[in-house]
DNA sequence: CATATGTCAGTCAAACTGACATCA
DNA sequence: CTGATGTCAGTTGGACTGACATAT
């Protein structure tokens, strides 16, 4: 029970950092992290059900999150070019310029978690890998050569 | 950021699975972890402010969580016997009861760590208990010998 | 036909701000 | 007087349910 509240105390210091550190950016993590999606993707744009699938949240909220990044310019919504049914979420110029200066500020401030080695990060996913696994967290996102990824 | 990025889900992932095991008896984690801190009391009844700065919640926060625990009988509000300002939340027989059964039902799930070795959950608490400190959590409720505490 | 995708409306629990009455 | 305590009104970001139009 020491454990889970530690786990929880810290995430909620954690995040009460990131946040602050991405207000003035306009973001909040959950936004940052959907960006940061975006970037690391090959064409820049995943339609939004793929999206929620890898960050792990709902379809609803997905839209919330893309709705915030549309208005912001952040991002824009484009049809699916063969599946009429998904839409593409697209990051623009603006969008990346973002990611990139609060990227920069999260890695100035170590993430929020300056206070633990390299030794120690390692050895935290590490001990946090297995609880990740069980919930089936990596075995549902294998392999889909598909259009968009 | 990896290490982030797994602290993030897991915390997703373990309080997911206690909400659900405390649905049942009525309880959400924040308010689970309300009545622990009154079963841990002297007297079984603390000020609303003390229960916030040791739960770390904002005050309104608070008057929303006992709002809720006293709505379904587990807790009663108290005028404080000394400071007129002050109201005390107090546990009742039903709440005490309830604390019980849901945490045998929690201790029966392992809290929702059951991937984890009794080793590692120490080493985990090792590596989080650093950032609760930076963060100042285990320096602002020093000594208080006071009435209610 | 059944299934998948995204959206909408609405609910919910929680964190927050600002204001306030009350009392030490 | 100042400061502490709890509450209220209202906002925000996010997770959720149920329903739905549209397309595969």
């Amino acid at each position: 029970m020491r454990a889970v509240t530690n786990l929880m105390r810290v995430h909620q210091i954690v995040l009460g950092q990131l946040d602050e550190i991405l207000k003035p950016h306009g973001l909040t993590f959950a936004r940052y992290e959907a960006l940061v999606l975006l970037t690391f993707s090959r064409r820049g744009s995943l339609p939004l059900g793929k999206m929620g699938e890898r960050l792990q949240v709902h379809p609803t909220s997905i839209t919330s999150i893309i709705d915030r990044l549309e208005r912001a310019g952040l991002v824009r919504r484009q049809p699916h070019p063969t599946d009429g049914r998904a839409t593409l979420a697209a990051i623009t110029k603006a969008g990346r310029a973002v990611v990139e200066a609060a990227t920069a500020d999260l890695a100035a401030a170590d993430f929020g978690l300056g206070q633990l080695s390299g030794a120690e990060l390692a050895a935290m996913s590490t001990l946090l890998t297995p609880i990740r696994r069980a919930a089936g967290d990596f075995t549902e996102g294998t392999q889909t050569t598909s259009d968009h990824e």
